[in-house]
DNA sequence: GCGACAG
DNA sequence: ATCTTGTCGC
């Protein structure tokens, strides 16, 4: 798999002007059928300690394959800003991705992907980055609204819009008694099939299980730093 | 000017 | 992201 380096922006504005290129990229259309194995993307972060980053390998039918490690000393990271959080972690991302004994056929981001204030969300900035396939589940909501209030049931979906009425993705709920999931589309899948395939994720919490794993190993190689 | 604000 | 105890509930 080609993963480019990622440069680091040398001011905001020049992370705002890449942004705004690399989003007239995004392709917002394609189905994620037949796809097998992929790689979800979480990272863990403690004031003084370097970033960790995740990548599980994960295999739909088997379950996880394998796991790679990025770490970022706290002196090369790019400030937390909301908007920018991409500047910030992929990096860290590509590096664990490296790390993988072999490419997945798309990527699962803890974070947004379309849903964004100029719809280059993390999970879109690295499908385009990789030219991979690619889609954003986000814990909380950075752009957008969802249309409507999200009914209690497992499985449970309403559109998220944005200020002027485009569709964005969904907030979503995983389990029942769960806060929302927001899935938008990254790259190279279109919102509806974004959503689909969230629902095929198997979730046993409220995160479905590879983004709950890669989590878990975050934590524990953080941890194993000191 | 006042909020909102992924991780 | 992390800081943090008990507490409610399956």
């Amino acid at each position: 798999m080609e993963i480019p380096p990622f440069p680091k922006p040398e001011s905001l504005e020049a992370a705002f002007a890449l942004q705004k290129a690399l989003a007239q990229r995004v392709v917002l259309a394609g189905s994620l059928e037949g796809v097998r194995r992929i790689a979800a993307l979480d990272a863990s972060h403690k004031r003084g300690k370097p970033l960790v980053a995740v990548a599980v390998l994960y295999h739909l039918e088997r379950g996880p394959l394998s796991v790679g490690l990025g770490v970022v000393p706290e002196a090369a990271l790019f400030p937390y800003i909301p908007g920018l959080l991409s500047f910030r972690e992929a990096p860290a991302y590509l590096e664990a991705l490296r790390a993988l004994p072999e490419a997945p056929e798309a990527l699962l981001v803890d974070g947004q992907g379309i849903a964004h204030p100029r719809g280059l969300g993390i999970a879109g900035h690295l499908g385009v980055h990789l030219d991979l396939p690619s889609l954003g589940v986000a814990k909380s909501l950075l752009y957008g609204r969802p249309e409507a209030p999200l009914p209690q049931e497992a499985g449970s979906a309403v559109r998220l819009l944005s200020p002027d009425g485009r569709p964005l993705g969904y907030a979503y709920r995983s389990r029942a008694g769960v806060k929302p999931l927001y899935v938008s589309p990254g790259h190279r899948v279109g919102v509806e099939e974004a959503l689909a395939f969230a629902r095929a994720l198997p979730t046993r919490f409220r995160l479905p299980e590879p983004l709950r794993l890669a989590h878990l190993e975050a934590g524990k190689a953080l941890r194993a730093l000191d």
